[in-house]
DNA sequence: TCTGGGGTCCTAGGACCC
DNA sequence: TCTGGGGTCCTAGGACCC
């Protein structure tokens, strides 16, 4: 997106890395690098302070929340006007109801329309879910169509040949365990026998990487979900025991978690705390609130309240947030309280 | 100079009830 | 006087995703 933003940017030789300089923000992470970045061993994720010693003539640019909307909603325009549903997943990845079938002419009509209205550079997955239509378009990032298809019926065998890691909600812990077992592909998974899988890794996961790696997966798509939370959080640059500092963070917090509670029109049963110690050691504490509320002051004092029952004062904060809970629609309470107002 | 911020889902353990 | 079993709700922690 910043390459859409910045001409020049995508012919610039230098390792671009879109994250906070870590000469002002010592903290930060990189969100995402060119390939002359990630050539040197920098990838999303990576503390800045390491991919500045990498690549010492990096180009840092800091995220650009705004921006990114912009370009989101536009690209989810187009989809809308191309698919009936749309479940919009992240501000980069929707899934579409399609009913131009499974070939490719429409898809690549469809990216390159997107291309020509929004400047946004967009790989397509074309399957019969929604997962692996998502590992489809993944593996379209290294195609220069950028758009690949999956026929019906084959989901197990595009996805077989592919590492574990793979698999959407395999992540890095989960690869260890499974590899240890001696799985590494997918298709190596999908052989293991359902009761080993839920007795290695519990009924849930167990059943889903058993269906998921067999391109076994839901159908249907969802409309808009409501937020089941909100929340807010921020790493301090050196840690702190500044109470003021830190009561002054959580009353930001409130405000914003409250303005995005009302934007939603949704009420907070539950307000959160989260704290982090120098040592990464994290906790969280939550408390239900008297009534459902999208009030700052309420939220703030709630909060208040956790840190001084589970802040242990000696110990140096690094990250303080406030997540909002037990989320319910505003109309809807109003409707149950005000007859005995 | 190691590790952001905003989310979702699952699990385990305890309280409580019958 | 030693201790069942099932169901539900709540809390906290952790894995994962982008």
């Amino acid at each position: 997106m910043e390459a859409a933003e910045r001409p020049g940017l995508a012919e610039d030789p230098r390792p671009v890395i879109i994250g906070r300089d870590p000469r002002q923000a010592p903290r930060a992470i990189v969100t995402t690098a060119n390939d002359a970045a990630r050539a040197l061993g920098i990838h999303s994720g990576l503390s800045a302070a390491i991919a500045l010693k990498r690549a010492p003539n990096a180009l840092f640019l800091p995220p650009r929340r705004d921006v990114y909307e912009r370009y989101s909603a536009r690209v989810m325009a187009v989809l809308r006007e191309a698919s009936p549903l749309v479940e919009q997943n992240s501000i980069d990845e929707a899934a579409c109801a399609w009913s131009h079938g499974f070939e490719s002419g429409a898809a690549l009509a469809l990216r390159a329309r997107i291309l020509a209205e929004t400047k946004i550079s967009v790989s397509l997955g074309i399957a019969t879910s929604a997962l692996v239509a998502k590992m489809a378009s993944e593996a379209a990032k290294s195609r220069t169509d950028h758009v690949v298809v999956v026929q019906p019926g084959e989901e197990a065998a595009f996805l077989a040949p592919l590492p574990v890691r793979a698999l959407v909600g395999i992540g890095p812990k989960a690869e260890r365990r499974v590899v240890a077992l001696g799985i590494t592909t997918i298709g190596d998974l999908a052989a293991r026998p359902l009761e080993e899988l839920v007795a290695q890794f519990g009924r849930a996961y167990g059943r889903y990487l058993h269906e998921a790696s067999r391109g076994i997966a839901e159908t249907e798509l969802h409309a808009e979900r409501t937020s089941k939370s909100i929340s807010a959080e921020h790493t301090f640059s050196t840690d702190t025991t500044d109470r003021h500092v830190l009561w002054a963070e959580l009353h930001d917090q409130a405000e914003e978690v409250a303005g995005r509670l009302k934007q939603e029109g949704l009420l907070a049963g539950h307000v959160a705390i989260k704290l982090r110690y120098a040592n990464w050691q994290t906790f969280t504490r939550q408390v239900r609130l008297p009534q459902p509320t999208d009030d700052a002051e309420t939220l703030s004092r709630g909060a208040a309240m956790l840190m001084r029952r589970n802040w242990d004062r000696t110990r140096a904060i690094r990250l303080i947030g406030l997540r909002a809970g037990k989320l319910v629609e505003a109309d809807h309470v109003r409707q149950l309280v005000l007859p005995f107002e």
